[in-house]
RNA sequence: GCGGUCGUGGCGAAGUGGUUAACGCACCGGAUUGUGGCUCCGGCAUUCGUGGGUUCGAUUCCCACCGAUCGCCCCA
């Protein structure tokens, strides 16, 4: 039996991987521009790692993560997401002691979670993300959603919405927790079973429900904007005015929680509303992450950071119909009639490459028809045909392929002939 | 983890309990001995996801497994 790749992974072909290629040239760009550096960290990490950062009652670490004993007996997971270990890295290597503040970070590559693949989800995928640690200013708030929705519309997507909601401090989703528990207990036995699960371990993600959603109790549940403190609620108020002051549309959504235990005040997530998407809309998440770098051991510094999928990314730009350019011409297909001629096209090829010329020739022997074909069929710009006569006189033909035009050129003048165009 | 649908050449896609499994695209060869894109002609699945069962006989019926896909859960 033919082996397959593992379920939930895929192979990128060239077709795919230079729209990858592409969309990954455009994202680096734009950290750039918004000066972020890159940072990369291993592709797994101490399981206790995502235990302590992402949370023991989340999803992801109760059910999603791909963990394994090495030969030492150690347990290790693959990371199911960037955010823990860039703030592990932040730690260990003391970066908060850097000169330059705050830093600001951004990764790219695979991520693992153990979950039933569908359109849009697969057990490995990949993100780009980027972490603000050490500001506490909602100023960097702004920055990262900016930075977020830019990502989508530099590359041409329209179909966008930016939904933002606070979780406060610690004080005000501790008063918030309590509010929730006091209006879902007395009709507890009418919820879900996951919803009664939730109300022990964390009441939060009760909001999230989609099978209790039309709950009476559900509709009339405590918001967390009404909970937040009066310094939570300034943050909140700010960091929408620096969005206004950006003219970035959003909507506030007090419902919006996200899966990960570390957030606070800030959390987004930004959703395509074009057609052809299942039930799977968020195209990336993030938010705040005020004690997180402490819970790893640093000192009380605060971070911000997001998340996308460019899994999703192409999906999007698959929905809205979006072609992304490529430049995967060849500029000259080296054509060789005879086996004489066969050695000087090698000699011509390696001469054109070496002078930054993108080319190919013929490695099947077909006859000069075939040769021609397998030019076309590359968009070569130039072909260079050498027979016997040529090489016995040490010219070629060089053509053009557009305009039919063909010239006889010394062969060491081929690359100045090509690069001068005709 | 649960439920629905599906699995025929490189791709798309017919089809049937029985000696040679349509067709289209792509590809290869020829017509056209050193100049392509058009046209015409020809070639191209010891085999119908894998394994087992029913049967004289299965790609077609049954079961299991694997995979894909959609939905639930949850998220990127």
């Amino acid at each position: 039996m033919n082996i397959h790749v593992p379920r939930g992974t895929e192979d990128l072909l060239p077709e795919t991987a230079k729209k990858w290629q592409a969309i990954e040239e455009q994202l680096i760009h734009l950290a750039q521009i918004y000066h972020y550096k890159e940072i990369r960290t291993p592709m797994f990490e101490r399981t206790e790692l995502f235990q302590r950062s992402v949370g023991d009652s989340t999803d992801i670490v109760q059910k999603e993560m791909y963990t394994f004993q090495d030969r030492g007996g150690r347990s290790l997971t693959l990371r199911p997401e960037g955010t823990a270990s860039v703030a592990r890295a932040y730690v260990q290597h003391k970066i908060h002691g850097s000169p330059e503040q705050p830093t600001k970070l951004y990764y790219m590559g695979p991520m693992f979670r153990y979950e039933r693949p569908q359109q849009g989800r697969t057990r490995q995928f990949t993100q780009f993300g980027i972490e603000a640690i050490g500001s506490a200013h909602p100023a960097i708030d702004a920055e990262v959603m900016a930075f977020a929705m830019a990502c989508y519309q530099s590359l041409g997507l329209k179909s966008l919405k930016l939904v933002i909601n606070s979780l406060g401090d610690k004080e005000s989703r501790e008063a918030h927790r309590n509010a929730l528990v006091d209006h879902f207990t007395p009709v507890k036995d009418e919820l879900c079973q996951d919803c009664q699960n939730r109300l022990e371990q964390n009441p939060l993600r009760l909001l999230d429900c989609k099978v209790d959603r039309d709950h009476e109790a559900m509709k009339t549940a405590p918001s967390i904007l009404d909970y937040l403190n009066e310094e939570s609620s300034r943050y909140f108020e700010h960091v929408k005015k620096h969005l206004d002051a950006m003219g970035i549309d959003y909507v506030v959504d007090d419902t919006l929680v996200r899966g990960l235990d570390y957030y606070t005040h800030t959390a987004f997530e930004i959703m395509s509303e074009a057609d052809g998407f299942g039930s799977i809309t968020t195209l990336s998440g993030g938010g705040r992450y005020n004690g997180l770098i402490e819970e790893l051991g640093g000192p009380d510094i605060s971070g911000i950071g997001f998340a996308l999928s460019i899994e999703r990314l192409i999906m999007a730009i698959e929905a809205e119909g979006i072609e992304l350019e490529y430049d995967e011409t060849v500029d000259c297909y080296v054509i060789a009639i005879g086996e004489d001629a066969k050695y000087t096209a090698s000699n011509v090829v390696y001469q054109l490459r070496k002078d930054g010329i993108k080319t190919d020739q013929d490695y099947l022997d077909k006859k000069m028809k075939g040769q021609f074909k397998a030019a076309d069929r590359i968009g070569a710009a130039y072909v260079c045909i050498i027979g016997e006569d040529e090489v016995n006189q040490g010219v070629a033909n060089v053509k053009n392929q557009q305009s039919g035009e063909q010239k006889t050129v010394q062969i060491k003048d081929i690359s100045t002939e090509i690069k001068a165009g005709f």
